[in-house]
Parts: C-alpha cells; structure tokens; sequence
RNA sequence: GCCGAGGUGACAGAGUGGCUAAUGUGACCGCCUGCAGAGCGGUUUUCCGGGAGUUCGAAUCUCUCCCUCGGCACCA
C-alpha cells in the first residue's frame, strides 16, 4: 500500500515519497493575526492537522511547522482603526486563535513561529538576495525581489502565464510603486513613524509579507521541504513568491518537494469574504454547534472539495456523527453488562478490526480520502451493532473495538471531545449514585405498568441533562 | 481575457473502463419496545447534465454542446 498525495506543482496525484528516507518536513502557512479566526482557517487548519496525524500514523518523522504572521499591513491598519497598539493587538488574537484551535482538536504544531521574533534572519535573507543579485533596494528604502531574475519560475504553481497574469491584474491601478517590474514583489517595507518597524540596512521597516515563510520554514525545517501546505488562495502571488526567494536564497530546487492546498469553505455557495458580509468566525459558529460537530463536519468532507457551509449541512454533520459515537456507546454499555469470562466462542471481531484498517488506510492512502475512510467506518458501526445483539462478544474482543475507536480517533479526532462541558455542572444535583437510584424506581414502576410514572422519572432525568434507553441489556444512561 | 473546479438517487457525497454504482441524512415499512430512544432488516421505481464517438464493455477515455461555481497580486 503506498500513499499519494495530489501535488498542485504537477497538477497530478503522485506517490509520496520523502526527501530523505521516513522524515517530513511539513510547513503550513498559519493565519495573520489581526481578527478573530474564521471557519475558513478552521478548514485550513484541521485539514493538515488530519494529514499530519495520517503521515505520523503512517509511521513518518513529521516535523510540522506552522507560521503566526503577527506584523504586517493588515495588522497594522486594523490597529489604527481601534487606535491600539498593534503589538497587543496581535498577541490578543494569537491566543484567540490558538485557543480556537485547541477547542477544535487541532495540535499544536512542532515548532509555531511568529514574524517578529526571526526579524534578524528575515534581514540576513534579504541581504543574501541583494548580494546574489536577485533583489534591489530603491531610494524609498523598499526592499523588492527582482522577478525578472527568475522569470522561468512565475506561474509554476498557479499555472499562468506572464502575459496572463499582466492582463489579470492589469486593470489594477499601481499607485506609489517604485518597483521596476509590475509583478515584483516587496521584501522589505519602510515604515512609517507611527508604524511597526525594525532598523535594517535599508533603514527603518518591515518584513515584506512572503519572506517570512521562506526563512522560517529553512531555519526550523529544511532548505528543501517535504510538503508546503495552505488554502488555495495562497497559490498565487504567496507561495510562488516563496519558491522565487527561496530557491534563489538556497540556491536549491525544488523549495518544496510537493505543494498542497485545501479547498475553500463557501457560505451558499459563495466564497466567505468580508466584503459579502457572509462570514463566520470560528466563535460565533462554536456558540451555536458542539466543536467535534465541526470538526466533523470539516473532516468528513475531502480538504480540496469545496464545502458549502450552512446550518442544515452542520445538523446534518452532527447526525452522521452521533451514528458513529452510538455504536461507541453501544459497545462500553456491552462492555460494562459482560461478564468476564473467556469462556465465549469468536464472534469475529477481530478479523473484522482488521478488514476495516485496511480498507480505513486503502482510503487514505488516496490522498487523503477521509470521506471514503469514514464511509468504512459507518459500516464498521452497524457491523459491530448486529453482533453486539446477536453474538454477545467477549470482553476482551469489545476492548479491542475500544482500542480501534482510539486508533482512529489519533487520526481523525472526531470522537473524543469535550462536548459539553456544562454537561457536568447541569447534572450535579444528580449523582451517579442518584441517577441509578431513579432508574431502579422507574424500573419498579414500570414492572407495576406504572407508565405514567415511569414517564415522569424519565422526564425528570431529561432535565437534568441524563438521556434513558432501554435495551435488552438493561437501561443504558447518559449525560448529554 | 487567462487559469481552474464541478454537474451522480429527495438531499449531501464517494467512485475514473467490467460484479446488483459506496456511505451518510431524510422519508416510508417491518422487527424490537408499554411508549420513546438506540439498534437491526427492508423500501425510496430506469441516481451518473445533453449528444456523438472509441471499446466486447463507459459515470469513468475522446470530441462537442449546455449549465453552475471559484481564482487572477487583502485572503486559509
């Protein structure tokens, strides 16, 4: 079984191999920290989080890298309009993103580095580029890469052609630009006074917007990655403009082994803009949907599709999702009514654990086909549900159902989550001790065909956050 | 203008030459149940945008037409 990964270098799914041996160097361009992350980062974000849970599953070294863009044009404007100093304000949002993060299963990235504490190798960078030639101060202090130096490589990854992309942007009106090429990039920006800024040889400015990827990912990664990743919206100017400046830096090629870029997440059928209006930060949708129904919702959908988010296909997310956990449910509550003696004929369990890895990995070894993994895992579940009532399984054998969940669950992150965490505190008049005591008061009643009663309790526990079923095996009970 | 994605059952969405085209949601029926929930089984008639071609064989390859959407230097 080998795995492929869709490269948008060559447009072509190919097979993975890394630069050296079974170590990945992995870098994903992380957000710019001037606002509240929306769902599209969250996309971003817990799509490269599954592929990199996938390659360490896989068994690779996976070194991920993650950037935080904490200065820049964006940050520096949005400060002015809230007249705060723009270094606060980004530290505000770097914890906001991070803490969205954390709710929404993703890890946290081997090594995250921000901007403003690399400014010294940003410089050295430049510098490197303005000795080899391939980048040029101008008298306003502006620092810009000179495209025309490696004008072989412009549309590599976007797949355009210069004239194309002159008569793209052509309409666009150039104000203030002192570069000598329409399409240079700058590299180094002179500051004002009023705004962020470090000395440089060139006096006082900042980082252009594309270098800092290029020198962080080679100073915590490699001069040559294994995987570059983000949103496709990066493609073209970013990315491209990372190869330019990197591969001229290292005087190595490629920068990036394999490039990989997750679809956009549209609101009907729109791409999410601020200009639309029709944006969702990863807060407000978190007020309205548990996080594991997001993530779900995110992961069950292949990361170059686009995905249409709207309140129907959430619920309807959340649904799929609670399908998977009930057979979860199903198999402690099996576990907790069996008693243990081994003295119990295979009811195949095993075998079947083992068909389903398989066919879980035959999936995702195809780039990554989560929607098709989780499709064997609903199989999976209603397997394991008709044998649980029709073949009394060991307990040992339930275990292993247990272990396969927690196996999967290192990849994708669907199961386990803190799904309620008021569940706890909405519930704490009751104790367990209390809440089996209702059950057996109900059980008594409806032995006596008590139902209105019985009824009443179980309306009682409902409000107290505690969901009845009964089952063959007894009543099962949970916090919701 | 240039580049790209896509049109599959009620809906969502896999599948890229060959068994009765995954899977999920919804609806309906049956089993189970005091009821409910969960679960199991079944049904949802000819579901592959139209046409032509290649082939023993096409959702899958080629051509053509129609339609939808996205990107083009703010962007995950």
């Amino acid at each position: 079984m080998t795995l492929k990964v869709y490269n948008t270098l060559t447009r072509e799914t190919e097979e993975f191999i890394p630069l050296q041996g079974k170590t990945v160097n992995m870098y994903v361009c992380g957000p710019t920290v001037y606002d509240h992350c929306h769902l599209g980062h969250a996309r971003s974000y817990i799509s490269f989080d599954v592929i990199r849970s996938y390659l360490v599953y896989r068994g690779y070294d996976v070194n991920y890298i993650s950037n935080i863009t904490d200065v820049d044009d964006k940050v520096i404007e949005r400060a002015k309009e809230l007249e705060e100093d723009p270094f606060v304000l980004s530290a505000k949002f770097t914890e906001s993103f991070k803490n969205d993060m954390k709710l929404l299963g993703v890890k946290a990235p081997d090594v995250q580095p921000k901007v403003t504490e690399h400014i010294s190798d940003i410089i050295r960078s430049i510098e490197t580029l303005i000795n080899n030639g391939t980048a040029y101060v101008t008298e306003k202090g502006n620092v810009y890469y000179d495209l025309k130096r490696s004008e072989e490589k412009i549309g590599v990854l976007s797949h355009q052609t210069v004239e194309g992309l002159l008569e793209g942007s052509g309409s666009r009106v150039y104000v203030e630009d002192d570069k000598k090429y329409q399409l240079d990039f700058v590299l180094w920006k002179s500051s004002a006074e009023n705004e962020p800024g470090w000395n440089s040889p060139w006096g006082r400015g900042r980082p252009g917007w594309h270098i800092e990827c290029s020198v962080m990912s080679m100073k915590y990664g490699s001069e040559q990655l294994d995987i570059h990743g983000g949103g496709m919206d990066l493609i073209f100017p970013h990315h491209e403009a990372e190869i330019h400046q990197s591969e001229s830096c290292s005087g190595k090629h490629p920068f990036s082994k394999y490039w990989m870029h997750n679809g956009f997440l549209t609101i009907e059928r729109e791409k999410m803009s601020k200009s639309l209006g029709n944006f969702f930060t990863i807060k407000e949708v978190l007020e309205k949907f548990p996080a594991g129904t997001i993530r779900f919702f995110i992961v069950y959908t292949h990361y170059r599709t686009t995905i249409d988010f709207s309140e129907k296909a959430l619920e309807e997310a959340g649904r799929a999702r609670q399908r998977l956990l009930n057979t979860i449910t199903n198999v402690e509550h099996a576990l907790r009514e069996t008693p243990d003696n081994e003295n119990v004929t295979d009811s195949g369990i095993k075998e079947l654990i083992d068909e389903t890895r398989d066919a879980f990995i035959l999936s995702m070894d195809e780039d990554f086909n989560t929607r098709e993994a989780i499709g064997k895992l609903f199989v999976f579940g209603r397997r394991i549900n008709s044998l649980i009532t029709n073949k009394k399984p060991a307990r040992s054998e339930l275990k292993y159902v247990l272990d396969f969940y927690s196996e999967i669950n290192d990849i994708l992150r669907i199961f386990d989550f803190d799904e309620n965490p008021d569940a706890e505190k909405e519930s704490k008049g009751l104790s367990e001790e209390r809440i089996m005591e209702m059950i057996n008061l109900r059980e008594k009643a409806r032995r006596e065909k008590d139902w209105a009663k019985a009824d009443a309790i179980r309306d009682e526990l409902n409000e107290n956050g505690i969901i009845i079923e009964d089952s063959k095996e007894g009543v099962r009970w949970k916090r919701i």
